[in-house]
DNA sequence: TGTACATCAGTGAACGCGCGTTCACTGATGTAC
DNA sequence: TGTACATCAGTGAACGCGCGTTCACTGATGTAC
């Protein structure tokens, strides 16, 4: 369990690892409530310190809805790459399995998902976010590009790869939000995802 | 300004029509600081009433919320239906036209276009919500069908409508949230429209 | 037309609540000699 | 090994705040006779 990261001083002095205690904390609450529905005293009371102890770590509520953030995008690309990996370079099926890694994510911590895609005020000015987003939009490049036999800087990959990453987005989010039910007859995600990646790496291109 | 609803009793006994003006106050609060954000004290305070009297016209606050969604998933839906039959019956520009007005309602109202499509909790349980919201997903299903020449109930038709609705919705919330800033190639959105209309309803069925 | 009454939209004061954040503190740990 | 000191993670009490909701009320309006 004591998963000690390589550069703490030890393992342990006071509490031991409150921080990522209180990030896992976090994480809970807001599986539970929603990202803005987290309270720093809830967490504080989660992890079993005081309600002042987050402010050694944190230097207010929104950087450590950030920590968080950035944890789960880290999450989600490592997910993604994975998917890609497990299937045949260039094949749609890769990219097909991307999708399904970035849909299960959010199926599987929606609080998160929402967390790491909303507009929340800072997200934007945080370069290591920005990043770590840029992180996750290449993988998704890489594969469409190996797909299409272009490079992943081509204008017309990003078009492409663009329109998965909506699609997928869009379906994730009509998902976790319940807006599903109002179809009668509802596909798996597997022939929704092959039958996309078909339509959108598969036909010519626009024009 | 003063436009009276038919049924209202004359034009206003006390204050007018207090109802109305709080769902108008509640619309900016919700674009100012989001679903979340939106309080029922500082709705008062904007329509210029005591904080109880709200629950003069509400029993609590989720009804105010739902009251919004009510009024956005109406306006939606118009905004759909004038923006197809603005097009040729059957045209893929048709459904682009309606996917353009879908992601310029999220565009215009970000705040109330979350509302509308977030999960909050007894949004489910009401029955006029689920059919404003089903009645809007029947706007593309009727276009999709006319466009592929099937009949709006066809599963195949369902299948479809559903692809457009998941990439619409997608680019949507990528916009909104200011996602697309890592797409260094950024076409209009009606290109990218007319493209998925093509890539969706043009290509061969799935399998 | 005038009077008595019922209605009910809006008031203003109050309630209890949980929150984010601060502050001086304490006490365990690590370090220098 | 022992002692003195610096560090700093966590404490607990306190602050001011805005919130959702309630309550008895008041006073303008509509209605019956």
């Amino acid at each position: 369990m004591a998963d000690v990261t390589g550069d703490a001083p030890r393992s342990g002095y006071h509490h031991g690892d409150l921080r990522a205690q209180l990030i896992a904390a976090v994480r809970e609450l807001v599986e539970a409530h929603g990202p803005d529905g987290f309270s720093v005293a809830e967490a504080a009371r989660r992890a079993g310190v005081s309600s002042a102890a987050p402010y050694k770590h944190f230097r207010d509520r929104p950087e450590i809805l950030r920590a968080v953030a950035a944890e789960g995008l880290d999450r989600l690309r490592q997910a993604m790459q994975a998917a890609a990996d497990s299937r045949p370079h260039g094949s749609l099926e890769a990219v097909a399995a991307m999708g399904q890694a970035y849909v299960d994510f959010a199926r599987r911590e929606p609080g998160v998902f929402r967390l790491v895609f909303g507009l929340t005020e800072g997200h934007e000015a945080d370069q290591e976010l920005m990043l770590k987003g840029a992180a996750c939009l290449g993988v998704v490049a890489q594969a469409a590009a190996a797909c299409l036999g272009l490079d992943p800087g081509d204008p017309e990959t990003g078009r492409r790869a663009y329109m998965l990453w909506s699609f997928v987005h869009g379906h994730s989010f009509l998902t976790i939000d319940r807006k599903t039910s109002v179809m009668r007859e509802q596909a798996d995600d597997w022939s929704y995802l092959m039958a996309i990646s078909r339509a959108v790496l598969g036909a010519p291109g626009p024009g």
